[in-house]
DNA sequence: ACAATTGTTAACTACAATGTTAATATTTAA
DNA sequence: TTAAATATTAACATTGTAGTTAACAATTGT
């Protein structure tokens, strides 16, 4: 799976997309039920559900461990690993201000040795 | 400060963008550093400037604590607030997999209960 | 005062993103 | 076989985004 952060991002800029995740956080849906939630048309949600897809963030497959198969209803499930990748990049950014504060610490361990005597 | 998760995310999601963050990352630079590190127009890095400023990404102040205080040189610098809030968001959607995780331990708790004499 | 340096704003162009309705599968049920 | 339900794709209009060059501001140095 190709989950490069660019689509992430792009995937996770939008507003509606990110309410989808954090409808499908809860439980699998399926297309209809999310489009009603976001009080958008079909289609609309249709798309950006693509480009969730597309980003490696849901995937749909039609209800296994059901009683009654009806292949017209699919699922749509999160997951993980571009999750996992923005935590990364977000670590890496973040290890700037313990840098930072490392060399902060060290400039006063200098400072406290050369006013010492 | 505002820092909504919405101009953060819109802010990101330009590779560009991110890729300002990461020089800021190293240390503080100049708009005309960062345009020419990105291979940018001056206008152009400009505006990806104040989107970054917009969402509270950076700030940009007169270079203090130098010899020669020229005025025209202004640095443009990392804030941690944003970085902490899409951590916090990160979080709260991850906690999906444990959540998840923790289903699956009570579901084979109460099989193995059910199957055991 | 005048020119050079640094950076931003303005005006414009090109292209991508988002929504709508209508048309097109695909599966289920009468 | 025909109709209903579910979802996607097609065609279109609207808006937003990102780049360019030219004009503008502010600061520094001759």
């Amino acid at each position: 799976m190709v989950t490069n952060l660019d689509t992430t991002f792009a995937a996770l800029a939008d507003p509606t997309r990110r309410q989808v995740v954090e409808l499908l956080r809860e439980r699998p849906r399926r297309a209809g039920e999310l489009a009603a939630a976001c009080a958008l048309s079909g289609p609309a949600m249709s798309r950006h559900l693509r480009v969730l897809r597309a980003s490696g963030l849901v995937k749909v497959e039609v209800e296994e461990e059901q009683v009654e198969h009806d292949a017209r209803l699919r699922v749509y499930r999160l997951l993980p690993e571009p999750f996992v990748d923005l935590q990364a990049w977000l670590d890496q950014v973040q290890a700037f201000w313990t840098d930072q504060l490392d060399a902060f610490k060290a400039h006063i361990e200098r400072t406290q040795k050369g006013e010492h005597s």
